[in-house]
DNA sequence: ACAGCGTAACTATGAACATAGTTAGTTGAC
DNA sequence: GTCAACTAACTATGTTCATAGTTACGCTGT
């Protein structure tokens, strides 16, 4: 069995991150849960283990630091192969395969639930996108405004033509996440009436 | 380490299809691609070993049948804990957690595309997408005028009363993932705009 | 008579993920 | 001075998923 060359999105989502500034696998995680993992979550048990295997690969080096009296942490810093190996994959067009979805799953048989138990679900996927789309749009407002912490380190260590671009996409990127929600929850507000209109 | 309860969605996908009527392996496998398989995809090598762990579990129950000379195969049959493990998963709210979008992902880092992968890569996504939404209006057509026929079985063994919620509940879902796409393709185009004007 | 295609069912392997821990140092409040 | 909360890093285990096979039957056309 070979290894599918172009998958394995966690990777790039931690070159991305390493991209900005060398971080220790603790940092990583962190900043991880405050940016990249809203568009991909991962646990930290799984960041360690990836973050050796990249520097196996040659796509990280890892320093270590001292940490306390006898306690050390390695800093992670990204090297030429590995900006090469996110560049190459942020050019590449990615495949649409996997289509997984337990919402929509569910919904699609909702007439074996109760009407109660219904109505709860699309409720609570309203709420969901709701806070969702609420979070978004704060994350926007910082982003413009260049008060938030993570883009403020990747701008100051990028060159003034491409800040328009950096902090660009990113609003891109939540504005894209925003319409989604907005359209999970006119969906469910239609459930609502749906369930209203069979369940009589 | 346990079992954590109520996830495990292939499960209850599969389970969806057999409330309909008994079908083989192979069967399953078909008409999953035809129907739930849209909203949940799964290979047949997951298939098959998934549904003799379900009549393991008790969930389903298999009748050999004779194909051939020498060859057989097994017909599942949902048994009545098989529907109440159904029923159960409908009317339990689903929680959200992950988080994976390997397009907004890449959205978000596009600072570091060719301008030309980039157009690319949001062409693809409206063709995609586009694509998908014409394929669900078509399932909606068919779906209302009852010529699916996936859907004109489930019809068959439900009584009167409950045809409008079935059909119902499908077009329902289908017309979310239309919007969704359609969200998607706005967003894209909103992309291929905002390159234009960045990558100048 | 056999080639080709579709049906049917299954196996093997590894990677990705989720869940749930453990160990140990650091900082600040009481 | 000790306890809680946080930082830091890691381990263990099982499940889910993807990829890529294999084996064998049955029907249709030449």
């Amino acid at each position: 069995m070979e290894r599918t060359g172009g998958e394995v999105s966690l990777r790039y989502a931690l070159l991305a991150l390493l991209t900005s500034q060398p971080l220790t696998g603790y940092d990583v995680f962190k900043q991880f849960e405050q940016s990249v993992g809203y568009v991909w979550h991962a646990p930290d048990s799984q960041i360690y283990p990836e973050l050796r295997r990249m520097e196996k690969d040659g796509l990280l080096r890892g320093v270590e630091e001292a940490w306390g009296k006898k306690g050390k942490k390695k800093r992670y810093h990204i090297t030429p192969e590995g900006v090469e190996a996110f560049r190459a994959w942020i050019n590449t067009t990615l495949d649409y395969t996997r289509e997984r979805d337990p919402v929509h799953l569910k919904a699609a048989y909702l007439e074996w639930a109760e009407p109660e138990a219904a109505r709860t679900q699309m409720q609570a996927h309203i709420a969901y996108h709701s806070s969702r789309a609420q979070q978004w749009q704060e994350m926007i407002a910082a982003l413009e405004d260049r008060s938030n912490p993570i883009l403020a380190t990747r701008l100051e260590a990028a060159p003034e033509a491409d800040r328009a671009k950096i902090a660009g996409y990113k609003i891109f990127t939540y504005e894209g996440m925003i319409e989604r929600a907005n359209a999970e929850i006119h969906w469910a507000r239609h459930g609502l009436e749906l369930i209203d209109k069979l369940e009589s």
